[in-house]
RNA sequence: GCCGGGGUGACAGAGAGGCCAUGUGGCGGACUGCAGAUCCGCAGACAGGAGUUCAAAUCUCCUUCCCGGCUCCA
């Protein structure tokens, strides 16, 4: 089987063939830093995260690059607000972007240029442009001449005359159409600016990642990613600029994820309808996090509100109260094969799902039949230590790539029997601010006397007193089992 | 206006011609002293209208509503 995805330049779903065998030039734009990162932002990041990390389990050698727009017109006017250094503020967003990613836990790109550490190569297109007549120079800027584009709207429909029609187009007098845009700004007194053939000034917005993937990438990157706000006009030109440089075509593939709404509107920061990511982890588990945005598919708008995060916790108790339990399972029966049998199937189920355009959604589907017949093995004692560690072993490979699970054992399983205590040295332990964890063994030994004794009220006490410090007592067939929440 | 993408059970969200989606929530049952967890079962859906087909949530056409883009945006 191979792995097939949905490319918006052909609105088609295609098998995915990279240039070079094996290996894959991804480019997936990234931020202007001018404001700390929101959850739109995380969604975009985390869904090409598993996307990289899908790419490399099937043993693709993957180059992702992406960018930061460390210059622009935003940054600057932000700078200016705050009366600070441009560069500085741009620097310290990017830390507060790393800081976030991390914490979301999304792998790192292989690169992440910035349009400032890129200028020789923006300048250097822009110069390729002109000689070839198809940019031109005006008041110090530079202009690419949309007419001279062989194919104009290839990706996204539009053609010339209907978006001239669309009218929201800045009429500098300097364009000679109204389309052109800019490759190269000319720098108003006292900006920011590099030193061009055309004077002082900056790079336009578009250019920078056409020059940053030629650079890091090739003439021809695999794939291209971005979120589907980004196709018109920024993708669109991108093609432009970089084919008419290149003479080459510029993507293989272009994958686009969907943005996230608030109330049917998209989260953007112009809009003033966003969280911030910090703002968010404050309460949620970045796993809560990556489970909400994955247990969607990614080309589609996924629509958030306050209870969004509290039902995707709720879901995904049940995957890690099953993974948890299948890591403290103690061995009932010997020898058995279903759980290897249940083990072989899951995995080239959840494979064959991720490889139809990385539909996360059903993969995670997969995982609650999963987790559901491992859950039954062991309920109807069919399940060996060794059954139990295969099935560890899938949900280990599964969180590899989707990092929803908190993979270090919770749960406690209390190996020794009752044991009486009397009832000032419970009182005492309870009323501890942290119960130790050799504390909360003797407690539940003593609350397991306290229920052989028909004692419920104390019973029910010990459990209810530590669920008060966020400890959970649960009985099963294999004895009492406890862990923090 | 133009270019894209959509309207699926209480909710979130897959699926893209025939076969159970899945999860949360609800209801019933098993297990339990009670909880919880777990398991079993039940209810409930494909915006509306025409058409193609033996068969349509899935294809075609029309109507309608929503979102994204056409200005900076993930």
């Amino acid at each position: 089987m191979s792995l097939v995805l949905y490319n918006t330049l052909t609105k088609k779903k295609e098998p995915l063939q990279p240039i070079e065998d094996g290996k894959i030039g991804m480019y997936v734009c990234g931020v202007t830093v001018y404001d700390k990162s929101h959850l739109g932002h995380a969604k975009s990041a985390i869904n090409f995260d598993l996307i990289v990390r899908y790419l490399r389990h099937r043993g693709y050698e993957v180059n992702h690059i992406t960018n930061f727009t460390d210059v622009d017109d935003k940054i600057i006017q932000r700078a200016k607000e705050l009366s600070m250094d441009p560069m500085a503020l741009s620097q310290q967003i990017i830390d507060d972007y790393f800081r976030s990613m991390d914490a979301l836990k999304a792998e790192r790109a292989t690169t992440y240029p910035r349009a400032t550490e890129t200028m020789d190569d923006i300048i250097d297109m822009v110069e390729g442009l002109v000689q070839k007549g198809i940019a031109y120079e005006s008041n110090g800027s530079v202009y690419f001449s949309v007419r001279k584009a062989k194919e104009y709207g290839k990706l996204s429909g539009q053609t010339l005359d209907q978006t001239v029609a669309g009218a929201r187009i800045d009429p500098s007098e300097d364009k000679r159409d109204p389309m052109d845009f800019a490759v190269w700004k000319a720098a108003k007194p006292g900006e920011v600016s590099w030193t061009s053939p055309w004077g002082e000034g900056r790079p336009g917005w578009h250019i920078e990642c056409s020059a940053m993937c030629l650079k890091h990438i090739g003439k021809t990157v695999d794939i291209h990613g971005g979120g589907t706000d980004l196709i018109f006009p920024h993708h669109e030109n991108e093609i432009l600029q970089s084919e008419a440089y290149n003479d080459a075509q510029f993507v293989k593939y272009w994958m686009h994820n969907g943005m996230l709404t608030i109330d049917e509107e998209k989260m953007s920061k112009s809009q003033k309808n966003f969280f911030l990511i910090d703002e968010v982890l404050a309460k949620y588990s970045p796993q809560v996090v990556r489970f909400f945005i994955l247990n969607a598919n990614y080309r589609h708008p996924l629509e958030y509100d306050s209870s969004s995060l509290d039902d995707s916790q709720r879901a995904l108790e049940t995957l890690q109260n099953s993974y948890d339990e299948m890591k403290a399972h103690a061995a009932i029966a010997d020898g058995d094969d279903d759980a290897e049998r249940l083990c072989g199937d899951v995995w080239s189920d959840f494979e064959t799902k991720m490889d139809d355009d990385f539909n996360s959604r059903d993969a995670i589907a997969v995982m609650y039949d999963f987790a559901r017949e491992a859950n039954k093995l062991r309920g109807e004692g069919r399940l060996s230590r060794k059954g139990a560690d295969s099935v560890v072993g899938i949900f280990n490979q599964f969180n590899g790539l989707f990092g929803v699970l908190v993979s270090e054992s919770r749960l406690k399983l209390v190996k020794e029997g009752a044991q009486a205590l009397d009832e000032t040295e419970i009182d005492k332990m309870l009323s501890q601010d942290h119960i130790p964890d050799g504390d909360v063994d003797r407690l539940v030994r003593a609350r397991q006397d306290a229920r052989e004794r028909k004692d419920f009220a104390t019973a029910d006490n010990i459990r209810g007193s530590l669920a008060e410090k966020g400890v959970d007592i649960q009985d099963t067939q294999e004895g009492a089992v406890w862990k923090r929440k």
